[in-house]
RNA sequence: GCCGACUUAGCGUAACUGGUAGCGCAACUGACUUGUAAUCAGUAGGUUGGGGGUUCGACUCCCUCAGUCGGCACCA
């Protein structure tokens, strides 16, 4: 999908757009005040101020007719430098462009743009008459806080885009339909991957057999790569004494998202959110040598957090899940060629599963904010540079994003954009000189005397839950061999003449280690295959008088039309040899 | 958590301004015995998300609780 906002084309439009909506809108609510309008990557928005009034369904078409006839209308959009006190005195009855005004510094140039009997504040580019914002929708609307700060009010929020051609606009809203269809939330139905019950508590996933199978292709598989890296696995229990989370300082820095402390005769446990004081705790079980070091701790964990009602999401976002978590306790010399471990292993893994859309962050401190971040600067500029110096080594692309840092330290963020709604993390990296000393860890050094190890924080898949969430987009459910709950699904032609040859094929299979199903039900063919295919299962096998007599098999790949003839052992061989190497296809 | 919308059988849905809750798929029973996306007939399945209110009468109107969805805020 284009990315509106990097469009030299588009840009200007779509904000030409969102001035036409606040001028329809100023024209149907008087008292409309307005904040800010911006261009977003599949879009614009404007955020609104309309008193008491709030923006409901049935007000999109109004104010797109008031749009298409201010469009129709077709003034001409006119540029004008104004001074500051131009600028007060011209927008002295809206309060939001007043703090605009007074926000921007001296050496700013301030401009207006008019359209009929319209002015907005606004630093342009935009088209040179409304007339050009002829093929446009406003999608969606919502409450939105005014400059993001849920302390402040909440402002209405209406989306809409905007496009050259109808032909342009009908494919971006057909984009937007087909998305729906590869959420997760309606394949993970379709397929039987997992459920959700307000009986069990909302947030709670839990996964069903074809789930589970899913789950547990995908934890082996990160696991067999952890080992051949150097990795060992442990496992701890998903809480602790709360006394834990005080020594790491997450009850101090985390508390908001940790459910309650439970109290138990003279003791207080809390749910864990994360697993690394766990994994500190047990780093300190022995003693270490700089020679043992890097120790690399990793656990599939269960975590839990207790996440905002309106911030769940399927099983992108849930209040319970398993991180594909890992601890690497190193030396300050190892720093570089462990995070470049991780970074090839992110690298490989992502090549392995066909992960091809996703962005680097590196996550920094913001300087400024004194309450969230562990106070060292010194250690924060030496991690920081450190995982700059790499990724620019690795020549790998990345975006800076200040004051996304852990609050112990910086990290490298893997971002992808699910189906529907705003990107998330996928894997991630982070540096941590700061739990290491708060658990008093230590190794001998080669001189005898006693260090702190650097911690690095990492997860390859992120965590399984949100993992097969991102999976089942990519893949639009049609998963891949390897991972697929049903393999081969077989279909006698004829169950009274063809079962026994299926149960033999079936027996065969399973002792290559295939998952397969009979479907032996009493239905027409046609009728089977039809849920072969609405199930997405990967192969599907026709047996009939041909096959049994000639000893083979006959089948057909989801997705193609073709029909292949082969023997039985021939056709398992290949499935392994697919799985083995993690191809889509056989 | 905030703003808004929504919640009808396992799933997808229908029911005019309040007047006997229907349909399709799935399930079950029977017939059909079939070569690559739906065979036919029948049966059963609902306190219309929970609770309360208005009304002669509520899926429909009001209140409340829970959940889902779209955003905001937060975030793996």
């Amino acid at each position: 999908m284009i990315n509106i906002k990097e469009d030299e084309r588009l840009m200007p439009l779509n904000h030409s757009c969102a001035h036409v909506m606040a001028q329809a809108v100023k024209h149907l609510y008087k008292d409309a005040k307005f904040w800010v309008g911006p261009v977003i990557e599949d879009g614009f928005y404007y955020d609104m101020d309309l008193g008491d009034k709030v923006i409901t369904e049935e007000d999109l078409p109004i104010i797109e007719k008031e749009m298409k006839k201010i469009i129709k209308d077709g003034k001409r959009i006119v540029r004008q430098e104004i001074t500051r006190e131009e600028a007060l005195e011209m927008f002295k009855d809206d309060p939001y462009k007043i703090d605009l005004i007074n926000n921007m510094d001296d050496s700013t140039n301030i401009t207006c743009y008019t359209q009929g009997d319209y002015t907005d504040l606004c630093r342009g580019p935009h088209v040179d008459t409304v007339k050009e914002c002829k093929y446009f929708k406003l999608l969606k609307f919502s409450g939105a806080y005014w400059k993001g700060d849920s302390n402040n009010k909440m402002l209405q929020r209406i989306y809409g885009v905007c496009f050259e051609s109808e032909e342009d606009l009908n494919a971006c809203l057909q984009e937007i339909e087909e998305a729906k269809e590869r959420d997760h939330r309606k394949i993970g139905k379709d397929l039987d991957i997992y459920m959700m019950s307000d009986l069990v508590g909302r947030g709670l996933p839990m996964y069903l057999p074809n789930g589970f199978i899913l789950w547990n292709e995908l934890e082996n598989y990160i696991r067999n790569k952890e080992i051949k890296r150097g990795y060992v696995h442990v496992q701890t229990p998903p809480l602790g004494n709360v006394n834990l989370y005080k020594t790491s300082g997450h009850l101090e820095h985390y508390k908001d998202a940790m459910f309650p402390i439970m109290e138990v005769e003279d003791e207080e446990y809390v749910l864990r959110p994360m697993n690394c004081p766990h994994h500190m705790v047990m780093y300190s079980n022995s003693l270490h040598s700089y020679k043992e070091l890097p120790i690399r701790i990793a656990e599939i964990a269960r975590d839990c957090r207790y996440e905002a009602s309106g911030a769940l999401k399927g099983i992108e976002r849930v209040r319970t899940f398993c991180q594909n978590d890992c601890h690497i306790f190193c030396t300050p010399e190892q720093i570089e060629s462990e995070f470049k471990g991780v970074v090839d292993l992110i690298l490989e893994v992502y090549k392995e599963l066909n992960i091809t859309d996703y962005k680097f962050e590196l996550s920094l401190r913001d300087k400024n904010d004194k309450v969230k971040y562990h106070q060292d600067d010194e250690m924060w500029d030496l991690a920081e540079n450190k995982l700059r110096e790499v990724l620019n080594d690795l020549k790998i692309d990345y975006v800076e994003k200040i004051g996304e840092a852990a609050f112990y330290g910086p990290k490298l963020d893997v971002q992808v954009k699910p189906a529907v709604g705003n990107e998330v993390t996928l894997s991630t990296c982070q540096l941590d000189f700061c739990l290491p000393a708060k658990f008093d860890l230590k190794y001998i050094d080669s001189d005898g005397s006693k260090k702190t190890p650097v911690v690095i924080h990492r997860a390859i898949l992120g965590t399984l839950d949100r993992f097969i969430a991102l999976y089942l987009e990519m893949t639009k459910g049609n998963l891949p061999l390897w991972v697929a709950p049903v393999q081969v699904m077989l279909i006698p032609v004829n169950n009274e003449y063809h079962l026994d040859y299926v149960k033999e094929l079936e027996e065969k299979l399973k002792n290559n280690n295939i998952r397969v199903k009979v479907d032996d039900r009493e239905e027409k063919l046609g009728y089977k295959l039809r849920e072969t295919q609405i199930k997405k299962i990967p192969l599907t096998l026709v047996v009939g008088d041909n096959e049994r007599d000639n000893k083979t098999v006959t089948y057909r790949e989801f997705g193609t039309e073709e029909k292949v003839t082969m023997s039985i052992d021939e056709f398992s061989d290949k499935i392994n040899e697919c799985i083995k190497n993690k191809k889509h296809n056989i």
